[in-house]
DNA sequence: CTGACGATTCACT
DNA sequence: GTGAATCGTCAGC
């Protein structure tokens, strides 16, 4: 079991880093309570240029300031007024590079996320989806600015390896509003995984 | 200071 | 498939 450093989170390719995000460990113990999960879909944002990001165009405001700071950073931030998101900040300091991590496969503290979420049983529902994750890991807005190179959160590689042909890279999830940059296939997703959100595991299908 | 809105989720028809 | 929930952020006045 490795915790990654901040040489894996300061590399410039925000794409590369995110695909390999898939298959590591997220892991926190607030309060002596130690959950984890393996991440299984993640979401690139490249910065300025990129139409989907926080960070397009520049924009440097108190909300988005962390991002501009080193790699190995949570980005946390409000959706909806309700929902928690969480971001692997990368690159170097003065770059808003983040990636989101849109799903993990519980793997430890199952109980404890059951109870962070509110719900009764295990399935699929409980870590698909950004704002699932972020709940069931007990990760709030308050996180954002914390370091990943510490004890509290972090992600770390225990040798699980997935294939290459395993990892599927598709467009992004809820950014229609980024014109073209909508289209980018800046998401990947570990192939037929469950907890991939927007999959069709307990959705209706469409009539055609 | 004000108003519009979102990198979503869930309940309900 | 549709729509509500709910509040911090940010552009604009």
């Amino acid at each position: 079991m490795k915790k990654l450093d901040s040489h894996f989170y300061n590399r410039p390719n925000v794409l590369k880093i995110a695909r390999e995000l898939l298959g590591k460990l997220i892991i926190s113990t607030f309060d002596g309570q130690i959950t984890s999960g393996r991440i299984v879909e993640t979401e690139a944002y490249a910065g300025e240029p990129d139409r989907a990001s926080h960070a397009w165009n520049g924009r440097r405001t108190n909300r988005t300031e962390v991002m501009y700071g080193i790699g190995g950073t949570a980005y946390v931030y409000l959706c909806y007024g309700i929902h928690q998101m969480f971001n692997v900040v990368t690159n170097q300091q003065g770059i808003p590079h983040a990636i989101l991590v849109r799903a993990v496969e519980p793997v430890t503290g199952i109980d404890i996320m059951l109870e962070r979420t509110g719900k009764k049983k295990l399935d699929y529902t409980l870590t698909k989806g950004p704002g699932n994750v972020a709940k069931a890991l007990g990760i709030f807005t308050r996180h954002t600015g914390y370091s990943l190179l510490g004890d509290e959160l972090f992600i770390a590689d225990d040798g699980f390896t997935l294939k290459k042909t395993d990892i599927l890279a598709t467009p992004r999830i809820g950014v229609d509003y980024a014109g073209s940059d909508a289209a980018l296939p800046y998401r990947f997703i570990v192939k037929e995984n469950p907890y991939v959100s927007g999959k069709k595991v307990g959705i209706t299908r469409k009539s055609k």
